[in-house]
DNA sequence: CGTCTATATTGACAGACCTCTAATTAGGTA
DNA sequence: TACCTAATTAGAGGTCTGTCAATATAGACG
């Protein structure tokens, strides 16, 4: 069971980083969003997820686009289901990863500079 | 004179994360963004200088809001220029700063799950 | 020129991060 | 039970990063 994300700035608030300052807790919380893309093969891993049929993929999908080990892998799919931004789902012999969209959109509005909110 | 960026990627693409896999060079420069924005002190002095009257701010706006010296400040918004999210300009005795929007716009498209491009 | 202020650079150090190998857990099948 | 495969966890090594003190650079002003 992949434990689940505070998000309290990306809750709350949405407006854009341009409105007003950041407080230092919503940056925190952003920001580690974006560490958690901030590696080109979570990135990679993310897209991938993402553009997959049904909206899921195996982690057997994953692996044999990269020059990693499984381990190191699994390393990096841990880090993106920490951060919010995919859940895993054990079923049978194999783990299916799917993305949060909510979570890309929320970003996404929290990047555009004049925006308003995107409603939940 | 802070040197120009790269942005292929960016440029030539901004199709959503989620329409198709990331190429590894995508994914490289993409992270290279992401890096520079997965600090909490970073974000801030983005937000900051983005939301500053005139567009801009003096580096002696910003170092009053952190418990940082100045060449922990300097060293951040250096990060930040040469990710290409800001850029700065010394008048007179002061450096000023400001954000490139449209590099944020572009990042905003690329996360948002179903958009089209924005238009440069 | 000399001096003061505003930023930036250098160099060092502690902690975090990416990757690997080796070992472990979970489920399928005989 | 035993064995095989899928995936994760544990631990180690090398690199990167955030921060600081000390130093350097740039401009303003006597």
């Amino acid at each position: 069971m992949p434990k689940q994300l505070p998000l309290t700035a990306l809750d709350a608030c949405c407006s854009p980083l341009a409105r007003e300052p950041l407080s230092e807790e919503q940056a925190v919380e952003l920001s580690r969003l974006f560490k958690a893309m901030s590696d080109p093969v979570r990135l990679r891993l993310l897209s991938l997820i993402a553009s997959h049929a049904g909206g899921e993929a195996c982690v057997c999908d994953l692996t044999g686009a990269f020059d990693l080990t499984a381990p190191t892998i699994s390393h990096h799919l841990k880090v993106l289901r920490e951060s919010g931004l995919i859940t895993g789902e054990r079923r049978g012999t194999w783990v299916y990863y799917r993305v949060h969209p909510e979570m890309l959109a929320r970003l996404s509005a929290v990047l555009v500079p004049g925006e308003e909110t995107v409603p939940a």
